[in-house]
DNA sequence: CTGTATCCCTCCTGATACTG
DNA sequence: CAGTATCAGGAGGGATACAG
């Protein structure tokens, strides 16, 4: 592959938009967790493994506001709240699962790379 | 689309360590700049809008060392120094750029999704 | 031109405790 | 069970000054 056309700035900008909302630590971890169906506050907790209760709060109002996820209250004792992907959640795993399986092939490579260069620097740092 | 498989712990750990150095404010931005051919420092910086000559230099050191960027350095007065994309780079940048289609296409409903958050928190908090 | 070094401040994040 | 409230620590990121 060699290069393309000039980047657009408009482009850029709306690209970083959804990146943003998608490339912090938990957003993709929540949402590929829940391409595997409606599940509730607790079952997400305990699948996204590390994920503090107020970080999954704080992220999951994130992806309902950005129309990723729905939320339904059932008003019953216990309370009990499902979340689940939007149409529009689904769509989004598309693209995030290519990412994701691009890097599931190539980890490696970065891993190699990484300790390529930190053998690199450690041996200038030794000079 | 409907709900697959279950989420792998293993499989998320991975993707999310290739999302955390994609999904920094400005790696991508800048990986999407380089996809337009090798480019100089001074190039660079103005073509990513608002990024300091600092977090600049921060995140091609980040993505040189996980094997995304080659950097070549001239020893030339005054100095100069390229920047390409690596082959794996270039590889990289295909999901992106799908990821970026994807947000192209979209961002409206975000916008529109987001929108209707607000109006609805708004209103919730006026009643 | 291409960095490195320093200061400083904001925001993210986790831990903890409490509520309906 | 599903949150909200509060606090403290640390990383991220900008401004500035200086160096090769």
């Amino acid at each position: 592959m060699k290069p393309t056309a000039h980047p657009d700035p408009e482009r850029c900008r709306l690209v970083n938009d959804i990146i943003a909302l998608v490339g912090d630590k938990w957003s993709v971890q929540v949402v590929m967790c829940l391409g595997g169906g409606q599940q509730r506050f607790t079952e997400i907790r305990r699948a996204v493994e590390g994920i503090s209760q107020k970080m999954l709060t704080v992220t999951l109002r994130g992806l309902e506001r950005d129309g990723y996820v729905q939320r339904t209250v059932h008003a019953t004792i216990p309370p009990r709240v499902d979340y689940e992907l939007t149409p529009l959640g689904y769509e989004l795993l598309v693209p995030l699962k290519a990412l994701g399986d691009w890097a599931l092939t190539h980890y490696r490579r970065v891993a190699a790379a990484r300790a390529a260069y930190d053998a690199r620097a450690l041996a200038d740092a030794a000079e």
